[in-house]
DNA sequence: AACTCGGGGCA
DNA sequence: TGCCCAGAGTT
């Protein structure tokens, strides 16, 4: 796909999503980061109806290590995975307590070594929090990136991650990241991609292959 | 690279 | 019921 292509598909799904954002409701680096993390193979949905009320009651790392752990897994009880999810959040808390002044640190390498914080999530952080350009490669982003061919079905994500930050402007990052969820999300969706009405069937390698075995 | 954690949503 | 979901840690 050359340089002119992969401008029209940003815009193209650009046009199909002017809001593309993050759906995960916060109102701080923190809370951005605890939802984040109790994302991982759950919708946002799940997430925001948790949080509504956890950061009602939590609101500094301190709140969340005042209270046993069996108390904090009855709080996300709901989410799954909740049992690591608590533990990590705690150790998590812990952390930036006693090394980082009770913040969120800016620096990616310091939130990857966070309990519970890996690639995905520190690049949400750093982009949404701290305004630095990163391409968070969650199942969507991957998932798209290899119908449309930006990458390829034997790459890793994080070959993925570093395929579209070549392809794209550094300052489109974050806004590519969300275009393509979006796009993943409620277009191009796992089980039922709607090709037959999808704008850039043109350029999509899987999309023409699935409606020429139609 | 494969396996595990896990309740909720949806067909 | 069965399958998947804005992943991360361990083996």
């Amino acid at each position: 796909m050359n340089r002119a292509q992969i401008r029209h598909l940003l815009d193209t799904i650009g046009n199909m999503f002017p809001d593309a954002h993050c759906e995960l409701n916060h109102s701080n680096p923190f809370e951005l980061t605890i939802a984040v993390l109790l994302s991982a193979q759950c919708t946002d949905e799940t997430v925001n109806k948790v949080t509504a009320d956890l950061f009602r009651k939590y609101k500094t790392p301190e709140d969340y290590i005042a209270v046993p752990l069996e108390e904090l897994e009855q709080d996300i009880r709901r989410i799954g995975l909740f049992r690591n999810k608590a533990k990590n959040i705690q150790k998590l808390c812990w952390i930036l307590i006693h090394e980082y002044g009770g913040e969120i640190p800016r620096e990616h390498e310091k939130l990857v070594q966070l309990p519970g914080v890996g690639r995905k999530t520190a690049n949400v952080v750093v982009s949404n929090a701290f305004d630095v350009p990163a391409i968070a490669v969650d199942t969507h982003v991957e998932r798209v990136s290899k119908r449309l061919g930006l990458a390829n079905w034997k790459d890793s994500v994080l070959e993925v991650e570093n395929k579209l930050m070549k392809k794209v402007p550094r300052e489109e990052w974050t806004l590519t990241h969300h275009r393509l969820i979006f796009f993943g999300r409620y277009h191009c969706k796992a089980q039922n991609p709607q090709c037959e009405v999808c704008p850039l069937l043109d350029l999509c390698r899987e999309g023409k292959k699935r409606m020429k075995t139609r």
